[in-house]
DNA sequence: GATGTTTTCTAACAAACGTTAGATAGAAAA
DNA sequence: TTTTCTATCTAACGTTTGTTAGAAAACATC
């Protein structure tokens, strides 16, 4: 890796770091260049702008939660139940938004807050990432594990809501990624209700 | 209500509008004021500080969450089942935070980028409104309706993470809160895989 | 070591920020 | 109408921000 690459990534690294934990518009340049014992002015050899950090910080964050859906499904045998499936992809998503991505995470948290342009370039591989879920969820509903009238696109938009929020509230004092996970998946597709056997 | 109330009030509610959209820091006491076609010297008559405000916005969107949950929950029936419960107060909570309340949106949005010693203003209220839950589904728990060995603490959590996590893509041209809330409740309550016959 | 390239520093700019104190205008009371 | 009180404007302050262009330092090549 060449210099310039490393740089470029300490600073994305720091950037998300710092974006994930105060937002975007109370990240300064200069914070993020002292951070890396660098000055503000400094940043402009490796990016053009403040909105270009942000928008690459945003598009990592969703490929890399992408990517960890994908290796997790992939890795499962092709005779997997739905349940598995949508289990695996659960743990994936919770894994990298809690334990491996500042990445993640500020896309998550600030997203609703950057620049309209920046919000846009990062659409397409937003809608790339929520494809991946409805793909999940339909091919459930296909094979009858999902009930025929369930408004999908209304359960993908909670499921990955609800795995987000965790963001605002995971401690790992309390557990780690995988256990939240598990309890997540049990919630959210037995629910939390005891089905009254006499209905 | 005196003209300074009023005055007061409009500030808040404008304060509140732009937190919202924009987070903490983008929003600027000179933006606020012009909203409201004043300058923004002319906010230190009525808050001490940003930081006041912003600690009267958060409470605010607790308290009126909180109000409306209890309020739900008052005008059911004594004889309202658990199901019954739980389903009243997402709906209560959903509406104030989807349609009646930039304050509750306000502190969904931003509550982990101000500043901490804002956080820790509002914490009083917020434990407050996490123990009218906790009581909702304790009750339904020692009632039977949801499995003892379920940790309440993380279904809490989850319940209102997942319905907070609505406010970043709501979209009231596909439907109201409140039927939004109905699905909601019918997916966490009774889950969204239909259960094996022969398990 | 000299030269060329890359990378960071630096000073500066215009704009914006939260905040303050006094002036001014508007409203209420006498 | 005059006086008092309330509410907003205004100019200013020190600080911070994103950004730019050129200088200087660091690194690579010959």
């Amino acid at each position: 890796m060449k210099k310039a690459e490393a740089t470029r990534l300490r600073i994305l690294d720091t950037a998300a770091r710092l974006f994930r934990q105060n937002g975007y518009a109370a990240v300064s340049l200069r914070g993020i260049a002292a951070a890396e014992k660098m000055q503000g002015g400094s940043l402009y050899y490796h990016f053009r702008s403040k909105e270009e950090i942000i928008t690459d910080v945003l598009n990592i964050g969703i490929e890399i939660v992408h990517r960890a859906v994908d290796d997790a499904l992939a890795a499962l045998p092709p005779t997997a139940s739905h349940d598995t499936r949508i289990r695996t992809a659960m743990e994936a998503h919770l894994q990298a938004l809690l334990e491996h991505s500042d990445y993640t995470s500020a896309n998550v948290r600030i997203f609703g807050q950057v620049p309209k342009a920046v919000q846009k370039a990062n659409l397409k591989v937003r809608r790339a990432y929520e494809e991946c879920w409805s793909d999940i969820l339909a091919a459930a509903q296909k094979a009858g594990a999902i009930n025929k009238k369930t408004d999908l696109h209304i359960v993908r938009l909670m499921l990955i809501g609800t795995m987000n929020a965790t963001l605002e509230w995971f401690d790992p004092k309390r557990g780690t990624a995988d256990k939240l996970a598990a309890q997540f998946a049990d919630n959210i597709l037995n629910g939390i209700l005891i089905k009254p056997e006499n209905s």
